[in-house]
DNA sequence: TTGTAAGCGTTATCAA
DNA sequence: TTGATAACGCTTACAA
């Protein structure tokens, strides 16, 4: 009752495994009528390669592994997607893995990874130290962080799209802006967009404060805290640049609930665009990324690298601004 | 430059690859010197067991192969993450795959995941034939599905939500209800929350309509379209129930943007409780299913399966009304 | 064009 | 307690 092996073919079909081997592999030369007898022994028996075998034999699991702080957040669960889409179209699968920004459960997730010998791992989460990722000798892709010079990155404009924001704000006529970002101390490249905000409002003498999730990140609650913190501290506050749809969505609702009006006594821009602002009233104005394209370029980048060629390490992509009725 | 093999470890240490195996796997009588020499040699040499060799020398991967339609949207992000968790916990491994609702896609998948010997498949998606899982033997466990008498299913009670929800609609005083659902051709047991509102509706006499989304599901512009065509047609429409809270949340923007006030002129209630709800305003009433449980549940059921236990077939969850503000 | 046999890195069965 | 050695299911020189 096991499954039925290469062995198990060979014999159904009387030819050796080598030969089913050249088969499954379209290997060499083979005749219509031995490809035809193989074929059919594989379909009466069912078979299925074992991949565990194959892979074992080639060195090559093609296997991609994806760490990303949850994928339960909207902006990592689309690039998800993407990336096991376009993993698939090219024979690979994907090992997901959620750190929840955890130390000790990233680190067993590379581990974990290595062991499994996947082919390449895209980094949607980074709270290790850089040297714990320079000894992954593994093809590596990461989002939003430069982690040394050898590990290839993808990133939105970020600085861009920080001045795109601030500079509509102020436009539009905010006087007092607020912006609410990931904490600094997190060494990514979304900083950028705080501090193209800084830079824009210091040089147009606008009053400004920031406010900064904590360390752990992606707590819709905090979100919440730290809305009610803002409003308590700077009631005036007349636009607010969120450093992500989610947060700008949480900004929204603040407002709502506390009888200000979107976009008449308060603007806000959010960041990512992520497809699920859609289902907001108003849509929230935001900075998208190009979050098909980008995790279309992690995979393959992972595959260049896997067929031994060198990368660019650097991907900017451009970002752009899309209106919706929050400002 | 390769990866160290349990050879390499062994040459070190000075033992057989048999001891090095044994202290690996903790297996026999070890004294505590030996441990710490082979140990010391594994640290030296940076060395990870390659898991592909053990799962085929141990024909078991552990490995959990998961398909949804789409991990990006809310409540599979969600059910994902949970089941990624808890696999993670036991030492299992999360192969994703999103089918997108398109049956050649499934099935390769469920191809590919039996290639790769995973050792059980939590199925969220299941839009092939009956008899396609029931040739699958493997641990399988469904969501919202009943496949067979031997396939073990998870889902919430959905009569009873449905129940609750029109309940609440109708005591609330709507009088022209809407139910905006998945399409009846898909098999699944969610379906049963339209049967409640229609029992419901008809056990009342109250006026109703229903509609739903086409076969392939999950496409969030359609839900406007869908929203459009209810209040083209039925505009004095005072109820709605909506079959996911991402529809709910569509239902309450369409409302919005025609100048209905929710929830004086029209109520709306969700389903599913997904965590984003929070980021609207008013926050949508929902029935809520215990997500995080239903995910661990899935994974608890697998690996009994994979230790060789029967488990029980039924897996019904309870569900509980949360009102928000559109009711 | 087809087959034999070694090897991929483990675990497991026997002996010693 | 430890160690040869044969699996596990496949690929790939090398021969024929």
């Amino acid at each position: 009752m096991d499954m039925p092996t290469i062995k198990d073919v060979a014999l159904k079909a009387g030819v050796s495994v080598t030969t089913v081997s050249r088969v499954l592999n379209n290997r060499g030369y083979l005749s219509e009528e031995l490809k035809a007898k193989v074929y059919g022994a594989m379909k009466e028996l069912n078979y299925r390669p074992n991949e565990l075998a194959r892979s074992l034999s080639r060195s090559k699991s093609n296997i991609i592994g994806l760490i990303v702080p949850h994928v339960s957040h909207p902006f990592f669960g689309e690039l998800a997607g993407h990336i096991e889409d376009h993993a698939y179209r090219h024979g690979y699968k994907l090992l997901l893995c959620n750190s929840q920004l955890d130390k000790s459960k990233e680190l067993d997730h590379i581990d974990m990874l290595r062991s499994s010998r996947v082919d390449g791992i895209i980094m949607g989460s980074h709270t290790l130290e850089v040297e714990a990722y320079n000894q992954i000798h593994l093809p590596v892709v990461t989002f939003d962080r430069k982690l040394s010079d050898d590990i290839p990155y993808i990133c939105s404009d970020n600085y861009k799209g920080g001045l795109l924001a601030t500079t509509l704000l102020v436009d539009r006529g905010c006087r007092k802006l607020a912006h609410i970002g990931g904490h600094p101390h997190l060494n990514v490249l979304s900083l950028d967009r705080h501090k193209a905000f800084q830079d824009i409002v210091e040089q147009r003498g606008i009053w400004h404060t920031s406010l900064h999730t904590d360390i752990n990140g992606f707590n819709f609650h905090e979100y919440e805290r730290l809305l009610e913190l803002l409003f308590q501290e700077h009631p005036d506050v007349d636009g607010i640049f969120a450093s992500s749809d989610v947060i700008a969505a949480y900004a929204l609702k603040a407002c709502r609930e506390s009888g200000r009006r979107v976009p008449e006594d308060i603007k806000i821009i959010g960041y990512d665009g992520i497809s699920l602002r859609g289902l907001l009233t108003p849509s929230i104005t935001t900075i998208r990324q190009p979050i098909e394209a980008m995790g279309k370029l992690a995979v393959d980048l992972i595959l260049e690298q896997v067929e031994g060629h060198s990368v660019a390490m650097e991907h900017i992509f451009p970002v752009e601004l899309e209106v919706g009725g929050t400002t």
